[in-house]
RNA sequence: GUCCCCUUCGUCUAGAGGCCUAGGACACAUCCCUUUCACGGAUGCGACACGGGUUCGACUCCCGUAGGGGACGCCA
């Protein structure tokens, strides 16, 4: 039997991580095992249905590099479909109408709540109606759930799991109005389009119970279960807004690389052994369902950051000069031919020093911005008499140099160490820092100069020391 | 409130009864490297939630308690 998992996201308007990590995990399974994912927008509420949501997450699935089979299914457009099954669970007596109105049913769940049962409705309609159908009245069609013994659904993740008939009721699969509820939905897709792996949140585990009545009823096979524990934010709760970024497109904003992201999400709730760098290629040829760890985890930047600081360094140079060259179109700096050049001469030792694409900006800043640049408060200090006494003697004998190597500027370096400031190199290098970048930490400066070039430098060197201090 | 699930270092986790004096990774601390900030290297700190069983033996099995999470819609 080949593999067909699915992704089935509701279109809420950007890609939840978690939803991403779900995504993940149910590609890295069908393509391990040679099989299908299928994606599916979860859009039985057609007011929620909107496509710059279908958009929003179609380009996370993208970013990610996760790709999927076939069309993208609209489960709204399967509405008749939905309701054509729940009239043949009607027929087979599997289903009945229920005329109940709003009222009746909110106090059906007040009192429930009073006796404290999970379940509410007294499946008054469901063999002996209490009156004729009520005129003018829509009725909803509800399934005969069992109503004793006890249920059992066989996760992969979470083993068996039971639960007494008591706590399931007669729920509603098809509305008033006609249209089908996701619980119905959901089995029916899955069953028409050859699901047999459903691999999704833990939130779900409880509608496995309810879905499994409609698979019964109906005489469909039940798929495999595997329901993964959720993310939780670095505090212990939920993963939402409050704690930054909740979607993947923040994520990628924040200067993360897809592939870090996809090796973090992997490491969170799934392991193989102590492995924790794991390239997807490896994943794709180690991914199992007994990997899946049964608790919630945190999510945890200074890992991710960890992570990314890895990929970064196994990025191509070129790339990286392209995510990071639209990094400063962002911020208004015109990226020219030679200071892609100058950011890629210097991308080895770049790239090795920082753990996110936007720190990675902000480090080769200098190396991209023109005259007149600002000081910051260190480099200010930095470059007081002493500090401009040495980045003068500096300027000067830059011109008798014979190659503009970083070779001969640390010879140079060196030696007006030597001379002005007892050899202490830092006394010479701190100055020039803070003259040619503005601030008071930079990658190497000997070849930031060779990137920046003769001329470039000298441009620097001036202004700073005709710069008001 | 009711039901379901979970519980190993601060965090992610390894662990399928003796291999555990509990391993790895991130973070943290110290040292080394060093022109700054980083990177890197080395070392260190640090956990089986608690209480009962079962067993010759329990991190591993069972029960209870506590804590955390989730679900209880004509939402998905």
């Amino acid at each position: 039997m080949t593999v067909v998992t699915r992704f089935p996201p509701s279109p809420t308007g950007f890609m939840h991580i978690g939803t991403a990590r779900t995504g993940l995990f149910n590609w890295l399974y069908a393509r391990r095992h040679g099989g299908k994912m299928l994606f599916r927008i979860e859009d039985t509420d057609r007011a929620r249905h909107s496509e710059e949501a279908v958009t929003a997450i179609v380009n996370g699935l993208n970013w990610l590099g996760i790709d999927w089979d076939g069309d993208i299914v609209s489960q709204f457009a399967m509405a008749d479909r939905h309701a054509e099954i729940a009239l043949e669970l009607l027929k087979s007596g599997k289903a009945y109408y229920c005329y109940c109105s709003p009222e009746e049913l909110e106090q059906m769940r007040e009192d429930a709540k009073k006796e404290g049962r999970i379940t509410f409705y007294d499946r008054r309609w469901r063999d002996n109606p209490p009156s004729a159908p009520p005129e003018g009245v829509k009725p909803v069609i509800r399934i005969k759930a069992p109503m004793s013994g006890e249920r059992v659904v066989y996760d992969k993740v979470q083993g068996e799991v039971r639960v007494a008939s008591e706590q399931l009721d007669d729920f509603i699969i098809l509305r008033a109005d006609g249209t089908p509820t996701y619980m119905l939905a959901v089995v029916v897709d899955d069953h028409d389009m050859g699901v047999t792996h459903v691999i999704r949140g833990d939130d779900h585990l409880n509608n496995t119970f309810r879905q499994n009545i409609i698979y019964e009823a109906m005489g469909w096979d039940i798929p495999t279960y595997a329901h993964l524990p959720l993310i939780l934010g670095p505090d212990g709760v939920k993963l939402s807004k409050r704690h930054g970024a909740t979607s993947v497109e923040e994520y990628r904003d924040m200067g993360y690389l897809p592939e870090a992201m996809r090796n973090y999400l992997l490491r969170l709730g799934w392991s193989h052994g102590d492995d924790e760098i794991i390239e997807t290629d490896q994943a794709l040829q180690w991914f199992d369902l007994e990997g899946i760890g049964q608790s919630a985890s945190r999510f945890d930047f200074d890992k991710l950051n960890y992570v990314n600081a890895h990929y970064m360094k196994l990025a191509d140079n070129s790339r990286l000069v392209d995510l990071v060259s639209d990094i400063y179109q962002l911020r208004n700096i015109n990226i020219t031919p030679l200071h892609r050049e100058r950011l890629l001469v210097r991308m080895d030792e770049l790239k090795s020093r920082s753990k996110t694409l936007v720190q990675l900006a902000d480090d080769a800043e200098f190396l991209v911005k023109s005259i007149p640049y600002d000081f910051d408060e260190k480099a200010l200090a930095q470059l007081n008499e002493d500090g401009k006494f040495i980045v003068r003697v500096i300027r000067d004998n830059l011109s008798g140099l014979d190659d503009f190597t970083a070779e001969e500027l640390e010879t140079l370096c060196k030696s007006t160490a030597d001379y002005h400031r007892d050899g202490k190199l830092g006394k010479v290098m701190m100055p020039l820092r803070a003259a040619l970048t503005g601030s008071a930490s930079s990658p190497s400066l000997v070849h930031a100069m060779e990137a920046l070039g003769k001329e470039d430098v000298l441009l620097r060197l001036d202004f700073a020391l005709s710069h008001n201090t």
